[in-house]
DNA sequence: AAGGTACACAACCGCGGAGAA
DNA sequence: GTTCTCCGCGGTTGTGTACCT
């Protein structure tokens, strides 16, 4: 009943990209610009389907793009975007201007998925309800008691957090905007520690936003210089925006910030969330 | 050296949303 | 309000390569 795919036209042509055609595409559209997508194939001769150019230019010619080793900074945030958005590739690569989606999902898929997966078995096997040492940790903003599984939600299964408090990247951007300003003079990165010092009986995590623990696979995955990777993607977004987040971008311009009170609540909660993390590393060893 | 396996990444496919007609 | 077209996203597959036996 719907119409045929594209790439299913007789003619069209699949798999590898060859130099050749690379070179037609990008002198296109440096020429044209990107966009229109659906006239590149036709314009330039190439035998690919629209979606085909779009791809290959997005995640492999556009420039700017970033490849090799994700860095323990850059993974670090994916880990963090992904409990926060979800498998909100695009949205993700919104924040790792140098990073395409396909590039994040690829990486999640094949090291980040499994990293997780580890230490939630290692915190399935530490972690016992008779462990009252440190656990149940407490929410600093609250006060009340954080059961593991809780706290765990946000990695594991992020989506109905997502769905109801991070409707746009960008709004979450502004979010976070909002919160570094308003916290900056109230809740630094000490004041950070010192908290999560009392709440956890004197064990202390979280050294400047990032997680210390003694190993040092986990330490990639939990160290996250939240400060740091805030302010710059505040300058990096727009620019690494395509032009329909643009858009969108510049709609939501009209809008006033949200209320912060919930997220920045959820953040300082994640903070504790870390120090779970952190000590689950610790115990892995 | 050859075959098998695991891994990483490029590319494809199907679906849904947005906007135009 | 409906239909159509285009674009973008997320999941999945295919392919090349490194590693192991």
């Amino acid at each position: 009943m719907g119409r045929p795919p594209c790439c299913d036209k007789v003619g069209i042509k699949k798999g590898p990209w060859t130099p050749e055609e690379d070179i037609i595409l990008v002198s296109y559209i440096q020429e044209h610009g990107p966009g229109n997508w659906r006239s590149v194939p036709t314009n330039t001769g190439l035998l690919r389907c629209s979606k085909s150019c779009r791809l290959r230019w997005t995640n492999y010619l556009r420039p700017g793009i970033k490849r090799g080793n994700f860095t323990p900074h850059e993974e670090g945030m994916i880990v963090h975007l992904q409990a926060l958005l979800g498998n909100k590739w695009a949205a993700i690569a919104s924040y790792l201007p140098q990073r395409t989606d396909n590039d994040i999902k690829n990486y999640w898929n094949t090291h980040l998925k499994k990293k997780m997966k580890k230490l939630q078995t290692a915190y399935d096997s530490q972690i016992t309800p008779s462990d009252s040492t440190t656990y149940p940790p407490v929410s600093i903003s609250t006060g009340k008691s954080l059961h593991p599984n809780t706290m765990i939600m946000s990695t594991k299964n992020p989506h109905q957090f997502s769905n109801i408090y991070a409707s746009s990247t960008q709004n979450i951007s502004r979010l976070l905007d909002g919160w570094m300003r308003s916290s900056s003079s109230t809740t630094n990165s000490s004041q950070m520690k010192k908290l999560g010092n009392q709440e956890t009986g004197g064990k202390e995590c979280l050294i400047d936003g990032v997680v210390e623990s003694d190993n040092l696979e986990f330490d990639s995955v939990l160290s996250f210089d939240i400060n740091g990777c805030w302010e710059k993607m505040r300058d990096d977004e727009y620019a690494a925006c395509n032009l329909h987040d643009q858009r969108k971008l510049q709609k939501q311009e009209s809008f006033s910030n949200p209320p912060l009170t919930f997220f920045e609540r959820w953040l300082l909660d994640e903070s504790a969330a870390s120090q779970l993390e952190g000590a689950i590393g610790q115990q892995v060893n």
